[in-house]
DNA sequence: CATTAAGTTTAGGTATGCCTAAATTTGTAA
DNA sequence: TTACAAATTTAGGCATACCTAAACTTAATG
């Protein structure tokens, strides 16, 4: 049986694999806000149910069961979040948390007629690809603000949906998703930066400029 | 805290006592489908938390609070059941299972914005009334097809949700919400039923007459 | 190559919500 | 008014999913 719990799991997994980390039993329990020692006893259900492939001690990844079942949580919160926003006049930063509670609840038979329903959308409201219903996902390219090259204009294609405080801020100096952005000096210091957008400057902390991903 | 379990206890002894019933461990547990020694500890628990007025081995009733969060569940029941037929293009035996898992994780600022959406309706696909944000309800006074005079038509006003297999014969015999209706004959023996419907004579068990009931 | 710190796992415990079997309460009928 | 059947509750158990504290691996360092 697959619980709610052991989703959060296995979404969790693809997320930290997603960034480039390797998954482990700790970082997966800080994603989680769950002790180690309850992520190792999960761990060994999921190895043992074929989800995950696990080397005690040396951390574990998806297999393809388990890569589908996130895929398909992934493809259920991402249609969620458009409907709410498009349809429902959600905030920006009010969708991830409604979507994660229905995301465990909906059936596929509710999530493709929903997908029909919107038209197909290719991208939920953060710039998140949509997982098609084979459960295929368009790969992107975009780049941290950090690490762009500062004076040059990008266009905003991503922002990650787990803090609400940073969409409310981002929301209120401006910033939405395909906003143009000029990143326009770094602060060594704090690692914090100063950016224009929407023609004005802001200074965003180094935390609020780890969300922001552009393209272009 | 008012667990999927709990709410789904709150629930069924709403139904049970507006279906004229008084509430206790057996019937109760029959509607859960659930043993009657889980169900008497559970009903131990709502009554410590102020949701039911426990008589031990006496039965027990809805308080003001149990009965606000049940009326709140039915509200997102079927507001929910009128989104899934009216947008999603769902049959009528296929809306009850969805709404039954989505209304228990909805929030309520989901299902206000929902019925803004939907143009506030009245009834559900099932012919039952939705309560307002204040958990009014409007009462109904529809008969069941069984007790109406026999040779008189009647419009059909509410077909219980609860069994997809009656639905589903419905549906297939023509007989939808706002049908036209006549009980033609009453017979004796097994407690069975000729009525008239779209012009066509079908011949219901009693089972699934029970399920009917009309008005005018 | 022995030590040790960081990270992981195991052991033992808790709450929830279900179960079966045994004990108790109730109301009715002899 | 006692005895009994039906309904209810209590007792003792189980699975899930979490916890803390203790034990154990691993890898890096002197």
């Amino acid at each position: 049986m697959t619980t709610r719990s052991k989703e959060d799991y296995l979404k969790n997994i693809y997320h930290i694999s997603e960034e480039g980390g390797k998954v482990n039993t700790g970082n997966l329990a800080t994603a989680l806000s769950i002790s180690p020692a309850s992520v190792s006893e999960m761990v060994n259900k999921l190895s043992k149910e074929g989800l995950i492939d696990n080397k005690p001690y040396h951390g574990f990844e998806l297999t393809g069961n388990g890569r589908k079942i996130s895929l398909n949580l992934i493809r259920k919160h991402r249609l969620l979040e458009v409907f709410l926003q498009e349809h429902l006049q959600y905030e920006w930063d009010q969708v991830h948390e409604e979507a994660e509670a229905l995301e465990h609840v909906c059936s596929d038979m509710f999530i493709n007629k929903l997908e029909e329903y919107l038209g197909y959308p290719k991208f939920d409201p953060h710039g998140d690809p949509i997982p098609d219903k084979e459960l295929n996902i368009a790969p992107t390219h975009y780049k941290l603000l950090l690490n762009t090259e500062p004076g040059r204009e990008y266009t905003i294609a991503k922002v990650k949906d787990s803090s609400i405080e940073i969409l409310q801020y981002l929301t209120k100096i401006g910033i939405k998703l395909n906003s143009k952005i000029i990143l326009s000096e770094k602060i060594e210091f704090d690692g914090s930066v100063v950016i224009i957008a929407e023609g004005k400057k802001n200074l965003l902390s180094k935390i609020m400029a780890e969300q922001i991903f552009v393209a272009g």
